[in-house]
DNA sequence: ACTCTAAGTTGGAAAAACCAACCCAATGGG
DNA sequence: CCCATTGGGTTGGTTTTTCCAACTTAGAGT
């Protein structure tokens, strides 16, 4: 990748932590379906073994998931993988993947997970949104450089 | 991957277009730089010629973006890159990734690209929204199974 | 002492990415 | 007409990831 992406592209960064084959994935169950133990990953997931230590242990690293132990009753201490808030803020990133996937790839039977409202359960959507906490149209978002933007 | 994956879960759909290490950095590109030709992804990027040829033709094939030829004056026809409508709707996923970036992985020089509506230059944000166009809070949000879920 | 289990580690095969060199087809200049 | 130029690739060989299966580890229960 180029450097000048890692200086100057928030996008990038991002990427660097969660931008390759399997860590949303691991990202989605964590964050959806509250899988916290690594044989359950795996067994959900389908990933070697190998990488999934890999993926877990830059996770940590990278400070979006934490490692804590637990103990169930007649079984020694283990540890289990929970997400951080910085892990929890990248919630927008799924549903945004999740809403682009249920309109372009449709699948067969349908949407199987919805976004709603925890307090009155209205469905919700990933948007723009202005400072008035107001959605924006697609069309109406610009992306524009600051006064730190390179040459 | 689990292919229970691709029948169920909208978010590794998206992920099967866009979820490789290059193709959001492409987007980004055609997107908020408005790149369209090969060999301007190539010097941004760093790009092997080879993976890039690749991507952009899987870009094409999935529908996410469009090969339109064009001639410069004096020159012979040649083809760039464009987004498709469905392409441009990647657009949440790239401002959720650079907020997540701009947050927890700030870069020294302060972010370089900010978002603002085109109308009224307002800054703004990638969030979750209901159905009247309010923002909802991140932990307001959960994400529930359908009918269609799997047992 | 022995076994069982979740959570890894290790070694070798397969796939993907990287890199440099090469190709191709107008087109303008000589 | 011949040649060099140029954007957009293709090809061959090397390095890096991923995959898979087998092995290891540590403590709890028998």
């Amino acid at each position: 990748m180029n450097p000048r992406d890692a200086d100057y592209c928030s996008i990038a960064r991002a990427l660097a932590v969660v931008g390759d084959r399997w860590t949303l994935l691991i990202l989605r169950d964590a964050d959806l379906e509250q899988i916290t133990r690594f044989e359950d990953f795996r067994d959900r997931l389908g990933i070697a073994r190998d990488v999934l230590a890999d993926r877990l242990a830059a996770l940590v690293e990278a400070g979006v998931m934490e490692k804590r132990p637990y103990r169930e009753p007649g079984r020694r201490t283990r540890y289990a993988y929970y997400l951080t808030p910085a892990g929890e803020q990248l919630r927008p990133i799924l549903g945004a993947l999740q809403q682009w996937g249920d309109a372009h790839r449709p699948p067969a039977v349908g949407p199987t997970v919805a976004r709603r409202s925890a307090r009155d359960d209205r469905p919700l959507h990933v948007a723009f949104v202005d400072d008035t906490g107001r959605e924006v149209r697609l069309d109406d978002v610009r992306f524009t450089p600051t006064a730190s933007y390179p040459a």
